[in-house]
DNA sequence: CGCGGTCGTCACCTGTTTGTAACCCAGCCG
DNA sequence: CGGCTGGGTTACAAACAGGTGACGACCGCG
């Protein structure tokens, strides 16, 4: 199930959200304030993150800045909490890419609703593609089968497999752990350089189309469609 | 190119619809309300009806379960159109039929790649499987015949069926589990050399036109039309 | 009962794939 | 500037997957 980040200052809100959140299924991190917020976001790679936009120090506005341009949280889409219902602070909140925003008091339905809306979103955007196309790249996930400019390009199993999912998840960073869990199946791993390997073959062989393969310094591989 | 009926009664909500698609290469025509719809789908026998949900008087859902009922249009893909995510449940979990759905708001993007989707899969899933030709190799399925420039290769049932098969799904790997099922009629296997040799004697009596018949290594077996 | 044909399974072999280790370089820190 | 961390690069042995040849079981038939 997914994991979400939440983020409040406040225990007993954090409690309450918490609380219905892993009700609903969810796998939940909370984090107390801004920096926390950031360490944490790049840490655990969560598929959602719930944002209160009155914090100490670094207010809800600046965390949801950072998370957008560090390159490791930029695809996760943020929920803000808000306390003011004036408009301003919402246009603010979705112009600095936030995707959707609910307001205090909120009822945990609506909250849970509204997660669900967003992961869903998400979801039916990256699964349903059985065939994709970045300019000269393109991957056909039935005939198992990828093309620079037209050309075959032979991909073992692996490699393919590899590159599916980074494309399936284009924009959002995967760890080593998440690709080792996702591509190898692998349920419990230590260290390992396999997955920088199988990059490297995958660039070498994707020649000019491998400007697609995002390094992200610390953090893991990123599929980038421009 | 395909003819697609769009059925809003929001005419700004249409336009946008039309506009999009008729941009993306598709015929389109228009119904405003749920009667209207009935009559254009069954006079212009569109290819996919792109379906509002929130219709004056007679509602999608009652549309959706009225195109079902008549012969001339229950074969017509539908893509739901819903303004809350809540009803998505409501549209699939009644079973009336919809094919796919989006919620809105949604990017005229996703629209047209969910259109796309829900043609190829018709396309491909009523593919006259009658009789086949590509290029010298020509399977004709009612006479239980393959022919290779012209002349008789004596294929064995099972072989036959094999090549059919492979040849129905052209372009799509498949799996050995795959094959199995679907010519040996096994239903759980653990592991098998049977596909490969059959693959094989396949290929030996072939001859030359065993080039459509691609190894996938790690994955399966895929037919070429090419 | 012997025969020819079909079919599933094995064992063997080969080229490919793959995980890992070792080494090296680049960016980041003080 | 110099050490350190993390990833790129190279190399290699082991594992693997699929092609191939062979064999025995089975079946229908004369």
């Amino acid at each position: 199930m997914a994991k979400i980040l939440v983020v409040d200052d406040e225990p007993d809100a954090v409690e309450l959200v918490e609380f219905n959140l892993k009700n609903a299924g969810f796998e939940v991190v909370t984090a107390a304030d801004g920096a926390q917020a950031l360490k944490k976001a790049r840490a655990a790679l969560p598929d959602l993150i719930v944002l209160d936009l009155m914090l100490p120090e670094v207010d809800g506005l600046e965390v949801c800045k950072l998370l957008r341009r560090d390159a490791a949280t930029a695809g996760i889409p943020i929920l803000m909490l808000t306390a003011k219902a004036a408009e301003i602070d919402r246009v603010l909140g979705l112009e600095l890419g936030a995707d959707d925003y609910v307001t205090k008091p909120f009822s945990p339905r609506e909250l849970t609703l509204r997660i669900k809306g967003l992961l869903r979103r998400r979801q039916t955007a990256e699964v349903k593609t059985e065939r994709m196309q970045f300019g000269e790249l393109v991957i056909d996930v039935p005939a198992h089968r990828a093309t620079v400019h037209g050309k075959a390009v032979e991909l073992t199993a692996t490699e393919f497999k590899l590159l599916t999912i980074l494309a399936q998840r284009r924009g959002r960073v995967q760890s080593r752990d998440q690709l080792l869990k996702d591509v190898w199946e692998y349920d419990n791993v230590i260290d390992t350089r396999t997955v920088d390997t199988h990059m490297r073959r995958l660039r070498e062989k994707l020649g000019k189309a491998a400007k697609h393969l995002d390094t992200v310094r610390g953090v893991g591989y990123r599929f980038v469609a421009g």
